[in-house]
RNA sequence: GGGCGAAUAGCUCAGAUGGCUAGAGCGCCUGCCUUACAAGCAGGAUGUCACAGGUUCGACUCCUGUUUCGCCCA
């Protein structure tokens, strides 16, 4: 039977509205910040809300007092131009058009329209986030929080307003921060040109990759110690295009052997040549306008061109003019804007700067001391790496959405005023007359207040007392700078702390062909339309299954417009579908098969039964191996445990095994097996409730109304698989040696239904099965043969060998036992070729180990219970092979 | 150029501090509609663990070098 669509019933009610239960733990908050924009939940969202649920599940179920604060970042740049693009589209109108005011009123209006759009897609993907608790950069109480961190660090000069090259976006018309700024090769060319000299006779030749812009250039520099231009120094060139006059300067800086081993330094349009201008005190000669095209410094013949356009126009002139000497094609990177893909011009304005160095020195020391600890610790590299290179922030943006900037601008006095409330008057002069800044701030700058600004921060907060630091922050490794970074700046500023004491990093997940999913290469994958096809917790599970310790994944889900499968998409999302759907199945087993009534509500002990034992045993081992890669971050070990103690050893053996008592008269042992059914089942449930919360709970509601029914409730479940008890280890149920019959067990019916189905033979054509060995397995035959006789299907009762199998027979083994099934019609020819590669394969195993265990060295070095089992291994190799060797050779 | 990561079955990937005959899912082959499940059951085949050295009693695992791929930073 196939539950609801897909696999997944749909028990929704309980699984994401948030129960309280009290703690009594430490608390292990946590939070999360999905980008508002483009409004849609996308897969890396998925992964990562799927993990940070999954551990709040966890340690929720374990006692702890969880919060999870959900919400969304105003996404300035994207938000804004995505509005702004629908006004256009629609209206025609830019924003200045409509004005400030008006371009914001129709934000909000977009955001009340799609805001709520990323939120309802984590509920459905099952997040159990503090509802009631929603929290939006933009709110009041963030806003304050915003204010009174610029102003403090404005006041302890932390913040500074500077003419500084930033990165402008021409097309946003906005700067954006350097990590913003991506880099592409591109193929370029290397122009030579000819600098006429002034006060010296002939030239200086440079070799630049952007002429266009020649006409900002305010010195030639060259390396104090190359010879050829030793005499130069301190004399004048003439700049080609505009016959401006410009020195030859010195300076350590320029490469020696790059191009002609001087270089024009244009300080307005390139980072070095900036720095090189502030040390030699040069002028900064704009010549482009913030839509990249030249402006009137360019020379009138360029005004009005655009930036690449001048290109070629400057080139064709200097032609012309004889001042280009050669022209070589050259690899150049060139910077665009990681949302608008457009090339970044080095723009030279006054912008708002926070200064990193001095703030990320604790947060340097507390990645190294382990008070922030990265998982997987790699990441800590790329962070070092980053915080070691550090620049100033560009934290201005020359936008309208977001917070605007704290300062205001005297009038009358030219005063620069930072305070959080609107002032009324100059402190200064008293005058009136003020201006706010008319910029807002990164929207990172507001994310990065998060942990304690959803919190309540600058008030001292219940919240923050109990919840400050959090525990886990769950993230993807590409916003390590971005936010993880200056998070734990904001918190050591801020609250004096840690913001979080791990950082989980996950990895990016790729298409099938491991590329980076992107909308422009249509390869990304819509989890929406994933959870349809397959159903929310085989997603869930699947994220988890394919999650291992920061590494990128592979996923893809081969499926049309409605949702259907149309070939064989990911295998993996198909396998864990599958699993769920076999746990519906087997729920529906169990369920049917128990609510025949118990003869008594109570268990006896007593009457538990071997398999009973064993079952309570696996378990055991099932939970402490799940809760210890939990607590390591291990989700794809942890679920792998779930899944084959569910599959492997619940369904495949033990529904098997307890059936026959399941269809028997009312009795004690039937109500062993019943009790013990529901009570794994439970169990099982609980274990993997964090990653499927959808059917487990709908399964163990279902589960609850059968123990009620059947009067086995001794104390209320609760109302919600969600905040009851994580299993907890149980050392008395762990059966080692049960475990070890049961081995056997397994053994004797793989072997036989292997014999049987080497040879082709059906249950009929075999007559008879025997066995030969020592005492002790022998007895553990007949104690357990009325349940070895149903794995196997054969005759009625084994016959105990005291000599040689007869030759009609096919006889494996297992250590010391012998089993033969003897034949009814001739197989000998299938025997004999089926032997003699048996053999052969035993054979090399058995020289392996006896060659390992005839190595003094190993024997001298190796640990004991390493020896210990390699003994063994052998013992029970030379049994398997001796034995099997003689058949063999009694046969031929 | 510097740094980080990866290379294991046809495919996608597990294999923490070295130690069972290297595993899983999907696919493939054989036989089964066995009263929970054909999205299933039973059985099976498949690996120079990228390459070359080294350390070690023992290397998929550690070290060195090489090749290929990916990412980050300059």
């Amino acid at each position: 039977m196939h539950p609801g669509r897909n696999g997944t019933p749909t028990g929704r009610r309980t699984a994401f509205s948030r129960p309280r239960r009290p703690g009594i733990g430490r608390p292990i908050p946590s939070s999360f910040r999905p980008r508002m924009s483009p409004g849609k939940l996308h897969i890396g969202h998925a992964l990562n809300n799927t993990l940070q649920d999954v551990l709040i599940r966890y340690k929720r179920m374990d006692g702890f007092d969880t919060l999870w604060m959900p919400g969304t970042d105003h996404a300035g740049i994207a938000t804004q131009s995505v509005v702004e693009k629908k006004i256009w589209a629609e209206e025609g109108k830019t924003r200045h058009d409509l004005g400030r005011e008006e371009l914001l009123r129709r934000i909000w209006e977009w955001r009340e329209e799609y805001g709520g759009t990323i939120i309802g897609q984590l509920k459905t993907l099952g997040c159990s986030c503090d509802w009631d608790r929603i929290r939006f950069t933009l709110d009041e109480g963030l806003s304050k929080a915003v204010s009174k961190v610029f102003v403090d660090l404005y006041n302890d000069g932390y913040i500074y307003h500077g003419e500084r090259l930033i990165n402008w976006d021409p097309h946003l018309h906005t700067t954006i921060a350097d990590d913003e700024v991506e880099y592409e090769d591109r193929e370029g060319f290397l122009w030579t040109v000819d600098y006429p000299g002034i006060d010296f006779e002939g030239s200086i030749r440079i070799a630049t990759t952007r002429p266009e812009t020649i006409p900002g250039d305010t010195a030639i520099a060259v390396h104090p110690e190359e010879e050829k231009y030793k005499d130069l120094i301190g004399k004048h060139v003439r700049v080609p295009t505009t016959d401006r006059s410009i020195p030859i300067i010195a300076d350590e800086a320029i490469e020696r052997g790059f191009g002609t081993g001087a270089l024009k330094v244009t300080p307005a349009h390139d980072q070095v040549d900036f720095e090189i201008g502030e040390r030699h005190n040069l002028e900064r000669i704009n010549v482009f306008t913030t839509d990249a095209a030249m402006n009137e410094n360019a020379g009138e013949k360029y005004v009005g061109m655009d930036r690449y356009e001048c290109r070629k126009a400057i080139v064709a002139d200097l032609e012309a003019m004889g001042h280009i000497i050669s022209v070589e094609p050259h690899q150049n990177r060139v910077g665009v804007c990681y949302r608008s893909k457009c090339d970044i011009e080095p723009y030279l304005m006054k912008q708002w700067f926070v200064k990193m160095k001095p703030l990320m020195e604790e947060p340097l020391r507390a990645v190294r001391d382990g008070r922030v600890r990265f998982v997987p610790k790699h990441f800590e590299n790329l962070f070092f790496a980053w915080v070691e290179n550090v620049r100033d922030w560009a934290v201005s943006r020359q936008l309208w959405w977001g917070h605007r900037i704290p300062v205001w601008y005297c009038q009358t006095c030219d005063t620069e005023i930072c305070v959080e409330e609107d002032p009324s008057a100059c402190p200064k002069c008293g005058g009136k007359d003020l201006v706010q800044d008319e910029d807002v701030l990164d929207t990172w700058f507001s994310s990065s207040l998060w942990p304690f600004s959803t919190m309540g921060w600058p008030e001292e907060t219940d919240l923050l007392k109990k919840y400050y630091p959090t525990g886990t922050l769950v993230t993807g490794f590409d916003i390590i700078y971005f936010w993880v970074a200056r998070m734990i700046m904001m918190g050591f500023q801020f609250m004096g702390d840690v913001p979080f004491r791990d950082v989980y990093m996950t990895g990016l997940v790729r298409d099938l062909e491991g590329r980076k999913q992107s909308k422009s290469l249509g390869n990304a994958l819509d989890p929406v339309d994933i959870i349809e096809a397959y159903g929310v917790d085989s997603v869930r599970l699947t994220l988890c299954m394919l999650t291992s310790q920061g590494k990128d994944m592979k996923l893809g889900a081969s499926v049309d417009e409605k949702g259907n499968e149309i070939e064989s998409g990911d295998n993996r999302l198909i396998g864990y579908r599958n699993f769920l759907n076999k746990i519906w199945n087997a729920t529906r087993l169990v369920l049917s098969n128990t609510s025949a009534g118990l003869s008594s509500p109570n268990l006896d002990e007593s009457a538990l039964q071997w398999e009973d034992r064993w079952i309570r045993s696996r378990f055991e081992t099932t939970v402490e191996a799940t809760r210890k890669a939990m607590d390591s971050y291990q989700f794809a070990e942890a679920g792998g445990a779930i899944y084959d103690f569910f599959w492997k050893e619940y369904c495949d053996w033990y529904l098997e095994l307890v059936k026959p008592r399941l269809y028997a008269d009312p009795s004690p042992e039937r109500d062993a097996a019943m009790i013990t059914l529901l009570e794994i089942l439970d169990g099982a449930l609980k274990l993997l409730h964090p990653f499927c919360p959808f059917m487990t709970e709908e399964i163990w509601q279902l589960l609850n109304e059968t123990r009620r029914d059947l009067g086995l409730e001794t104390e209320d479940p609760g109302p919600s698989i969600m905040i009851a008890d994580y299993p907890k280890p149980c050392k008395e149920r762990e059966n080692p040696e049960l475990e070890r019959e049961m081995a056997l067990f397994q053994e004797i019916s793989y072997s036989i239904r292997n014999l049987r189905h080497e040879l082709g033979m059906a249950p009929k054509e075999i007559s008879e099965i025997s066995f030969r060995g020592p005492a002790k397995d022998i007895e553990f035959i007949r104690s357990h043969w009325p349940r070895l006789k149903q794995f196997i299907k054969l005759a009625d009762e084994p016959t105990i060998l005291d000599t040689e199998e007869p030759a009609a027979s096919s006889v494996a083994v297992v250590d010391e036992l012998s089993i033969a099934l003897l034949w009814s019609a001739d197989h000998k020819d299938k025997e004999i070729a089926r032997l003699t590669k048996s053999v052969e394969k035993l054979k090399s195993n058995y020289e392996r180990l006896q060659k390992k265990l005839s190595n003094e060295g190993f024997v001298a070095k190796a640990p004991p219970d390493v020896i210990e089992r390699e003994r063994a291994s052998l013992k029970k190799a030379e049994n398997e092979y001796m034995a099997l060797k003689a058949k063999l050779e009694r046969l031929v």
